[in-house]
DNA sequence: TGGGTTAGCGCG
DNA sequence: AAAGCGCGCTAACCCA
């Protein structure tokens, strides 16, 4: 039975921090009313040392004290134990500026242990597979909006809060021996060290331009409704609707949010687009496939529909942009995928960002998932995500190219956005790990692009100079798509169907048998990678994990071979997880470093997104940080590609490049 | 009403 | 029938 004691008065509280002063490893974890530090409430600290567990009542003791335990949270000695460190991190950050190190998180341990395989991580989950005990989670406490005026704890919810440190520090030697086992030690090390900045990019959060998003609501609603309201007139008029509803906004014979409804109401019109599976879709690439084929049909059976968007909305702007829209002949389809598409925008990043506003500090505070992806070591972004902001392209395409999302975060007065990214990253990743000069050579020394689209796609007529000009940019965007569908483990089957609609205005059309010559001459080109990527997806299906550069593993389920499809579809992702999993490994340990040099109080990591790193610095400070990033960088790259390492100088700024962008100019 | 699933789409 | 990798979010839809 575990000791617990309560405190609830300062000399306890004095009392504690002696006798932890000594420990070698402590077990932590904190209750609060809710999961944002700028809002929630602390209500309780578990500390265990192996031989006591402690449970800090805060609704008891004065919160200035938590300052007292400074020493022991940030000693290199003291290892610290707990599930999802980054939340007790910024716990002690905002309570005590406390800045936690030598951490060991036993739920990013076990994501990492068992990358892939899809298993829970929540505490509950892991000490029942390591430990063998079922965590009641019926009598523990849960203090999600608590009224803390009203608030006093049981024996046994302070009990239930003390296991909570308990249980991670009994499986601190079980996860070191896996780690062991997997060989997984510098993986662990760097997955450990980067808990602190992304606690700390989570807890800075990023400065939104609040009127600047609430000035797109208009537009992007007009754009919806009259969109949606053209959708509903053709249906009508063209004998596609079964019945219509009136109401105080109007009138209509389906929700244009149904992409089913939208499917069927369309195919009672004879417009009938199904995916490879015979079902009805209105995915947007299986839209532009089957508009494309149309087009080649027309003539036969062929409907040629003939609506003028001009006479049916009298808003220009937007019967202009459904002009353009996509290159999609058919209307219906046209309006229909142009709606979907600004409805997407308005939903999600207009009414999301605004949303996701901290009260407390008008900043949005994504989470930094550090092992978000855990099947390859990327990391992702929730609440809300920062890792899928639209670019302005996508907002230009709806012809609302005067608007932008990106825009809308702003460094806050006094400080500047640095922007600093790996480009064609996973490329030079494969590349270096497949050990082929040639495609080495060719992303060094010129344009692997464009020399794909010459030896591979057939297309002579591009050059160095004319790369950026159509139609030669329509050919190189194909040859990029093969090259990154590739690195994917695409099949001639996809390869076909994409460059038939990237390359369907000049013409060009091939089938899968063709798709799969063309992946063929590619791996003729960059023999090395075809053995690499043949090997990783032996690897998978023979051993069950594939490694990285620095060891990482993912995992599969052996079991599941029986089944051709899983064995294919783990083909592929041994094809792809080293690639992507040594991305991740680099930009991680390139947060590291520089978390290491930035000046804290002048320069803030705020945003990853996967091979791109964004630094909120003061102004003055600006250069050296960039500076401080770019040799970051460079580092990372060295100590996770020592193949490339005398390579790395050929490429300065190039990529490498920390981009000064000054968003500030109030 | 509330949870889980599906379709579709945003990004690298 | 399934055939490019990795994520998260919204709305619709289904079921209890």
């Amino acid at each position: 039975m575990i000791d617990v004691k309560v405190i609830n008065e300062a000399y306890q509280f004095d009392m504690m921090i002696k006798q932890l002063e000594n420990a070698k490893i402590l077990g932590v974890d904190t209750e609060t009313t809710g999961l944002d530090p700028y809002t929630y409430h602390p209500l309780m600290i578990s500390l265990y040392d192996s031989t006591t567990a402690f449970v800090v009542d805060l609704l008891k003791i004065d919160h200035k004290k938590i300052k007292q335990l400074k020493p022991i949270l940030e000693s290199p000695e003291i290892i610290k134990v707990g599930h999802n460190l980054s939340y007790e991190w910024k716990f002690f950050y905002h309570l005590g500026r406390i800045e936690m190190i030598n951490m060991h998180d036993v739920m990013l341990v076990d994501r990492m242990n068992y990358a892939g395989l899809q298993m829970q991580h929540t505490l509950k989950a892991v000490v029942l597979r390591k430990l063998d005990i079922d965590m009641d989670k019926t009598i523990r406490a849960s203090f999600i909006d608590a009224d803390i005026n009203n608030l006093t704890f049981s024996e046994e919810q302070y009990y239930y809060s003390a296991m909570d440190a308990v249980y991670p520090v009994q499986m601190y030697e079980i996860q070191m021996e896996e780690i062991k086992e997997r060989k997984l030690e510098r993986i662990y090390r760097l997955e450990m060290n980067i808990i602190s900045p992304t606690a700390m990019m989570e807890y800075t959060g990023v400065y939104v331009n609040k009127s600047m998003i609430e000035q797109m609501i208009a537009p992007f609603t007009k754009f919806v409704r009259t969109a949606d309201k053209a959708l509903q007139d053709m249906l009508i008029g063209n004998g596609a609707a079964n019945s219509i509803v009136f109401s105080r906004e109007g009138y209509r014979t389906i929700n244009t949010g149904s992409s089913d409804q939208v499917a069927q109401a369309l195919e009672r019109i004879g417009i009938v687009v199904k995916n490879s599976a015979g079902k009805l879709s209105l995915k947007a690439k299986i839209v532009q496939r089957w508009d494309m084929l149309q087009r080649k049909k027309k003539g036969k059976a062929y409907k040629d529909w003939d609506i003028d968007y001009h006479e049916l909305i009298e808003d220009d702007e937007v019967a202009n942009a459904l002009d353009l829209y996509l290159g999609l002949d058919n209307p219906f389809l046209r309006a229909y995928t142009f709606l979907n598409g600004a409805r997407k925008l308005l939903s999600t990043y207009i009414y999301g960002l605004l949303d996701a506003i901290n009260p407390v500090t008008g900043k949005v505070h994504p989470y930094f998932n550090s092992l978000g992806a855990e099947a390859t070591g990327r990391y992702s972004s929730n609440g809300p995500n920062f890792q899928n902001l639209p670019n302005d392209k996508k907002l230009k395409v709806l012809g609302l190219g005067e608007y932008s999302i990106r825009k809308a975060l702003e460094a806050i007065t006094g400080r500047v956005f640095i922007i600093a990214d790996y480009s064609g990253i996973e490329l030079v990743i494969l590349a270096a790990n497949s050990g082929d000069k040639k495609l080495m050579d060719m992303i060094i020394m010129g344009d692997i692009h464009t020399e794909v689209t010459i030896y591979v796609l057939g297309y002579k007529s591009i050059t160095q100079d004319n790369r950026d000009d159509q139609p030669h940019k329509l050919w190189r965007d194909a040859a990029k798509t093969l090259s990154y569908g590739i690195a994917y483990g695409t099949t001639g089957r996809n390869i076909s169907e994409t460059l038939n609609i990237m390359l369907a205005s000049v013409g060009y059309k091939i089938d899968a048998a063709e798709g799969d010559k063309l992946i063929a001459k590619w791996f003729e080109l960059f023999p090395d990678v075809y053995a690499y990527l043949k090997s990783n997806a032996d690897k998978a299906v023979l051993k069950g994990y594939v490694t990285d550069a620095w060891g990482r593993r993912r995992f599969w389920d052996m079991e599941t071979f029986t089944n051709k499809w899983k064995l294919l579809a783990a083909q592929r992702e041994g094809m792809n997880a080293p690639i992507q999993g040594t991305s991740a490994t680099m930009t991680k340990l390139a947060i590291w470093l520089m978390w290491g040099r930035l000046k804290r109080n002048k320069a803030r990591i705020i945003i990853t997104i996967h091979d791109e790193i964004v630094v909120e610095a003061v102004e003055s400070y600006a250069v050296e940080a960039a500076q401080i990033m770019k040799e970051s960088m460079e580092q990372a790259i060295r100590e996770t590609l020592p193949e490339v390492a005398n390579v790395v100088g050929l490429y300065k700024g190039t990529s490498v490049s920390p981009k000064m962008s000054a968003r500030y100019d109030k």
